[in-house]
DNA sequence: CGTTGGTGCTTCGAATTCGAAGCACATGCA
DNA sequence: TGCATGTGCTTCGAATTCGAAGCACCAACG
């Protein structure tokens, strides 16, 4: 324990009450225009764009539910909607028996560059307005490793398998 | 339309991709250390820290629910909740009949002290491990402008008050 | 003063979310 | 091969979330 930091400077403070509050307004905002330009949740809209972004237009479901930080059971259900409606297809894996293989239909595609410029447009206009072109780039430079940091870190709990004397 | 900027930038979708993900990844920890440190959740334990700030120990309903970004109802729910485990009291507004003034108690104060040290650690671990002071710094300078915009940013239907030729 | 429109909060119902438990398949080892 | 453990997905129940509707109070205007 090198660190026992018992409080964060003020300046750490505002990055991170300003990172929660960004995110929190930004997916209020998008939510919003998914809503009503194609009736998707963001989940929904993340799912379709990972889908959409794969060469194979497929994932399993636990590295969707990775990506998009979401629990199995969410996943599930959700996934259970789009389906429903025709954007995606679930089919078992063919090397393992166990997991399942989403693929976006082409109507996914249609609705998902149906709602794209809107949602590009609310990023744009919310996000990247007031910011320059190096600001944005500073930006990404300073996110990507904080996001490998995180992923990489595990959950606090990784491995609490409650041996006797575990730490 | 002066910009139908029809496509984000690489730069542009990495920084906001990464942006989603890292505040997913963070809430996420950050949910599970309040669970288990003083079963709150990440809305009750901004409810607090923000009554706590305040130089009177309280706000009102309604700029609660619009500092955190939370939906009316939700938060009438919430407040409830923390209403209930005495961490909170109600009482209506002196100069306005309507409002409501909330209020946080000692115990309230007491419970956020009790999980601030670790909330902080986690923060800590996550977000600012891998940034030094200077990256924070510049973190900050990028994130505060953005706020500050969307906030002043009218919700894309503001006044769509339906005139006849309304937009 | 009475009426009209606006603001602040709560109640209600429906949809979403999660974790725990359960089931099916996979993998390692005797 | 046969068993123990681990992984992948779904079902289930409980808790949370939101928007619409409702109620009470405030402010502006005649």
């Amino acid at each position: 324990m090198p660190d026992p930091s018992p409080s964060l400077d003020p300046v750490q403070l505002g990055a991170y009450f300003d990172l929660i509050e960004v995110t929190s307004l930004l997916r209020h905002a998008v939510e919003q225009q998914l809503r009503e330009a194609g009736d998707l949740s963001y989940v929904q809209f993340q799912l379709l764009a990972r889908l959409g972004d794969s060469p194979t237009g497929s994932h399993r479901m636990t590295d969707l539910a990775d990506g998009v930080v979401y629990s199995r059971s969410g996943l599930t259900y959700q996934v259970g909607l789009l389906e429903k409606e025709g954007l995606v297809v679930r089919a078992p894996s063919l090397d393992d028996e166990r997991s399942i293989t989403v693929t976006v239909t082409d109507a996914g595609r249609e609705l998902l560059a149906k709602v794209l410029p809107g949602h590009v447009e609310v990023v744009s206009g919310l996000l990247f307005e007031p910011l320059s072109r190096d600001d944005v780039q500073a930006l990404a430079g300073l996110l990507a490793p904080v996001r490998d940091h995180m992923r990489s870190t595990p959950p606090r709990s990784a491995a609490p398998r409650r041996r006797k004397g575990g730490a």
